[in-house]
RNA sequence: GCCCCUGUAGCUCAGCAGGAUAGAGCAACGGAUUCCUAAUCCGUAGGUCACCCGUUCGAGUCGGGUCAGGGGCACCA
């Protein structure tokens, strides 16, 4: 919608300028905002502000010459006027609104979409936590917020693949497999020594347990070398199978899980590798193989081969990088936990490394979860293995609200997790506050459907009863979805959805209150319906961009 | 010591590329239900935007510094 101002602003700035009333040197961009105070009018640009200083002239001279201009613009325009330091606001007729809320109900679950991303191809990698426990509510929050980014970049017009990079190779896999052979001795009654920096969750045991429901003791007689790659292989594909499971129970499913294996099974590592070499951004140190990261803005040089001639995580990382840029991808785009933030910057030497621009990377930090449970934070140190995984999480409050709150505030933001509130269904808790408008929504179809009325098409309704101030409010709320898409993409900021749908629905409910919607006046109910139409359908369609269900009845 | 994130109402957080009088939810207090779902609504109260300096017509927003909280500085992943 407000393209369609930029639009008309563009045009009366060209007239100005073909008649000499304003100079122009370079075309400005044109910023549409709205104005704090709707009696204001519809919306307001600060051009003429802007245009004070090239122009040489007062920002107040400059808006009234803009606003002249603007006055002609269509049928379109109720009203413009200079205010305050030099703002314009624009005051757009009933027609212009309702016009374009017809095409809401047209659009249906396409209501939203835009085309700022151009096609342009994105891979969104997220979660990738290695497969050796279960995950926790920390991936959990990465899960939600990477799955509902690729949901609005989608809707957006960007050509989005989502991929989970298993980590499958390395000590890590031989320390699952090893901690889970000794838990099976241990349950065998053998004695063990069970090291301190092995896996210590309860799930080894169980793992464990389910080998021993399978194979009895067969592997007691064999040697460690012999046994250990049963024990890896088995405990991996548990470990994995489980998050698979996991995250399709969180609603988050992924176009492709790409296993690092494959990196050094195709040699993907050794010729990235090797081309690294060629370009002299390889030496060797120490008996070390190491990336000069420091020539690309990266604080130190890194490890890639170790003294023993083990490649590091570092290492199937640049060729993993390289590998999603092969395939045609134009934009990387990774999840970390807060705690990875130190690793982006050699991801980004990676890519000017390899010769590609930087900004082709683009790292998103989500910071901490702690859960709180009433007031009282829950301790959740990942040694010893007491910490809150996904499952229970969800388990005890649910996925639509553990989704909402992990996507209700900024990634930037440590996030407080309260689970007595996340619990409580009760007007207390945003997710059913949102997800009751809906519902109520629905019934209001349902008591008109009894009484044979339908919501009528877009193309049948007369929307002229709509007069109320609170009605046009909500209709300018619903033409405001597209631009709050647009936005949430263009910064890769989740949480703006949950907030727009939480003031949306609030006006919806206020509005509820005040109104009703089915009566005895045919054309008004007929105009509300068809308005509630469009409401309920920018509703869903927000809260799909958020993976959380719309409820038709609660 | 260096790096990243955060600091806005009692609590949890917004504040959209610097813009008009700083917002919402919860909690508190006072009201609303013969009426499409009260899981709702209406009203009241609540602020030195951590602090200092700077940039400019204008700073919660940008830059520098200080303080506080969280996280990171591996031949782990």
């Amino acid at each position: 919608m407000k393209h369609v101002i930029e639009q008309l602003v563009l045009s009366a700035l060209g007239k100005a300028k073909n008649n000499g009333d304003l100079e122009i040197v370079k075309e400005p961009e044109i910023v549409i905002e709205k104005p704090k105070d709707p009696k204001l009018g519809d919306f307001s640009t600060n051009l003429a502000m802007t245009l004070a200083k090239p122009e040489r002239k007062n920002p107040k001279v400059i808006a009234e010459v803009i606003c002249k201009y603007l006055k002609n613009g269509g049928g379109q325009v109720e009203r413009v006027e200079m205010a305050g330091p030099g703002f314009i606001n624009l005051k757009m007729t009933r027609s212009f609104f309702l016009s374009r809320l017809i095409q809401v109900a047209e659009s249906g679950e396409d209501f939203g979409n835009s085309m700022v991303g151009r096609r342009q191809k994105v891979l969104v990698e997220y979660v990738s936590a290695n497969p050796t426990g279960p995950l926790h509510v920390g991936h959990g929050r990465g899960a939600a917020v990477g799955n509902a980014l690729c949901n609005i970049l989608r809707k957006a017009g960007y050509d989005i693949k989502s991929e989970y990079y298993v980590n499958d190779v390395g000590n890590q896999m031989n320390i699952l497999g090893r901690s889970t052979w000794l838990r099976y001795r241990e349950i065998l009654q053998k004695a063990v020594e069970f090291p301190k920096d092995h896996y210590q969750g309860d799930y080894i045991k169980d793992i464990a347990r389910e080998i021993i429901d399978q194979h009895g003791d067969e592997f007691l007689g064999k040697s460690g070398d012999e046994a250990l790659p049963f024990f890896r292989e088995y405990a991996a594909k548990w470990v994995l199978d489980g998050i698979k499971t996991d995250l399709k129970e969180f609603r988050v499913e992924f176009d492709g899980w790409f296993s690092e294996k494959t990196l050094y099974e195709d040699d993907s590592v050794d010729n990235a590798l090797g081309w690294l070499r060629e370009k002299g951004f390889v030496y060797d140190k120490d008996g070390a193989v190491w990336l000069k990261s420091s020539a690309f803005q990266d604080e130190k040089d890194r490890v890639i081969v170790k003294q023993n001639g083990d490649r590091t995580y570092f290492c199937s990382d640049i060729a993993y990088h390289q590998n999603k840029i092969h395939r045609g991808n134009e934009k990387l785009i990774d999840l970390f936990g807060a705690d990875h933030h130190g690793y982006v910057p050699r991801i980004q030497a990676v890519m000017e490394a390899l010769g590609y621009n930087r900004d082709i990377f683009k790292a998103l930090l989500v910071q901490f979860v702690s859960l709180k449970r009433g007031g009282e934070k829950v301790s959740m140190s990942t040694r010893s293995g007491e910490f809150v995984t996904l499952k229970e999480l969800v388990d005890e409050v649910g996925v639509d609200a553990a989704r909402y709150f992990f996507l209700s505030r900024s990634c930037d933001s440590h996030l407080d997790f309260d689970l007595e509130l996340a619990k409580k269904e009760t007007p207390e808790n945003p997710v059913f506050y949102i997800q009751y408008a809906h519902a109520r929504i629905c019934n209001v179809f349902l008591t008109a459907q009894n009484k044979g009325i339908a919501v009528p098409a877009g193309s049948e309704v007369d929307l002229s009863p709509l007069v109320e101030d609170e009605e046009f409010a909500l209709i300018k709320n619903i033409l405001a979805f597209p631009e709050v898409v647009e936005k949430s993409a263009l910064a890769l900021e989740v949480h703006r959805i949950s907030h727009y749908l939480h003031d949306l629905v609030a006006g919806f409910h206020s509005y509820y209150n005040r109104h009703r919607v089915v009566t005895e006046n045919k054309s008004l109910t007929l105009a509300r319906l068809f308005l509630l139409q469009c409401l309920r359908i920018t509703i869903r369609n927000g809260l799909a961009l958020m993976g959380i269900s719309a409820p038709e009845k609660m």
